[in-house]
DNA sequence: TGCATGACTTGATCTAGGTCAAAGCATTTG
DNA sequence: CAAATGCTTTGACCTAGATCAAGTCATGCA
């Protein structure tokens, strides 16, 4: 227990798991209370705040944990600077890679972040007790892989504008899932991305980003309040110009 | 056992595990011997020619398998035709995932292929039953997931002699592990790709891909014999013409 | 032997998105 | 409250890679 971190408000007091709110979704989502409370006793909380570090590339990471809230960018940089968003997770997600102690890429808050953290140690060892927990962790694997191969065809070959009508699409969906508005149709919610973060995201510049965001606004495909709150008015509009055929797009 | 299939050539004679190429890296490289009995039992051979698809996007498939030997790619196409290869699949790597039944992208052999294929739903019981089967699938999956990650930053900042450096690096890796001629440094492999299949990958056109193979081959980074057969007298030029900072390269 | 066929290369031109530069706007700070 | 700071937008221009259009080359096939 850091006695510096608690008076900076970085450590949070502990939360019983049955009344946390990822405690469905998250890498216990299979545990008995048994087990739970093995997992119980190796957390702890930490608040990380946007733009802070979580984990950096190439550096010794004593730790594994879920995102409680909050969003997390995973970044790999490249030597001139140029940079590359490869993943981004939101509230249940998974952090770090068991077996591994050194990411490939850094973990950055884009948000401010809670994340509860498993002493990685101590995890791997549980991972052996608790099979419920590698099954998890498998099925959270495979989605994130085939998030990732989604992505790819968007860096690969979509059109800014598509790009951006699928980053839309996607934030709306996992943003309003987690308790957005939504009243006929009509979506509304918080993007919690810089323009940088889009850019780094869809593998454009800033520039580009701001262009293709005021030209939706202006052919009515989305309406924006300041630069960060977004309301669809119509998302198959949106998935239209996203490029996806449309049941494609529905699995994700 | 289909005859059709068995006049054709395509289904193969049973190959006793132990004596398996891929035994010590694939799904089945954890399994102890009686293990490997169970899996031996619900598996069968089946070969695949060049262009051929294994799963096609969308439809049920009722196997799961590893590929012994040749090269799949996964890709995913869009309504107007673009195409994105989102996997490359080598020897021992895994095809299918356990509990879903429909794949969001097509399969397709990339040279002949021959799987080793599993009944889907006795697979899936199987891994109830041996959890070195779990371990391992999660492994590789880990392991596809941070290799999907490099692709993405190849797709979404690299240029056009980036990447295809990048992809020549790769094959160089992955193709000279499996037995290539490797002599002083030189190496040299067959690309298992046609000029088509690299552009679906690197998210490039035919032309670019064929510009830049002949760019560097002038550069004198590659040597060239017939379109297919290439010789890299000195990685470590190649490795930077990849744009990635020498460590990151080392470690894939 | 000669002509399809498919994979690849090369050249000329075009354009989507990058780069460079200058504001605009909100929030913070002294 | 003015200056500073950080994020965003907008405009003018440029370029890497796409597109369009011929070839070239190897292989199969009648």
């Amino acid at each position: 227990m850091d006695v510096n971190l608690k008076a900076m408000g970085k450590v949070r007091a502990h939360v019983r798991c049955d009344e946390c709110p990822i405690r469905h979704r998250a890498i216990c989502s299979e545990c008995k209370s048994d087990e739970l409370e093995l997992l119980d006793q190796i957390k702890s909380y930490r608040t990380f705040e946007a733009g802070e570090t979580i984990v950096w590339a190439g550096e010794e990471a004593d730790f594994v944990g879920s995102i409680v809230s909050g969003v997390a960018m995973l970044q790999r940089n490249m030597a001139d600077g140029r940079r590359q968003m490869v993943g981004l997770l939101l509230p249940s997600d998974f952090v770090g890679r068991p077996g591994r102690s050194i990411a490939p890429y850094d973990v950055v808050a884009a948000s401010q972040v809670v994340l509860c953290r498993f002493l990685r140690r101590r995890f791997e060892s549980l991972i052996e007790e608790i099979p419920s927990l590698e099954t998890r962790l498998l099925q959270m694997t495979l989605d994130e892989l085939d998030a990732a191969r989604e992505w790819m065809l968007l860096l690969g070959r979509k059109t800014a504008r598509e790009k951006i009508a699928s980053l839309l699409v996607i934030m709306a969906k996992r943003c309003t899932a987690l308790g957005g508005g939504n009243s006929s149709g009509r979506l509304s919610f918080d993007l919690p991305l810089t323009r940088e973060a889009m850019a780094d995201y869809l593998g454009l510049t800033i520039e580009t980003v701001s262009r293709q965001m005021t030209s939706l606004r202006k052919a009515g495909l989305i309406e924006l309040v300041g630069t960060r709150h977004v309301t669809i008015p119509n998302i198959a509009l949106l998935l239209v110009e996203a490029g996806d055929d449309a049941d494609g797009a529905m699995v994700v």
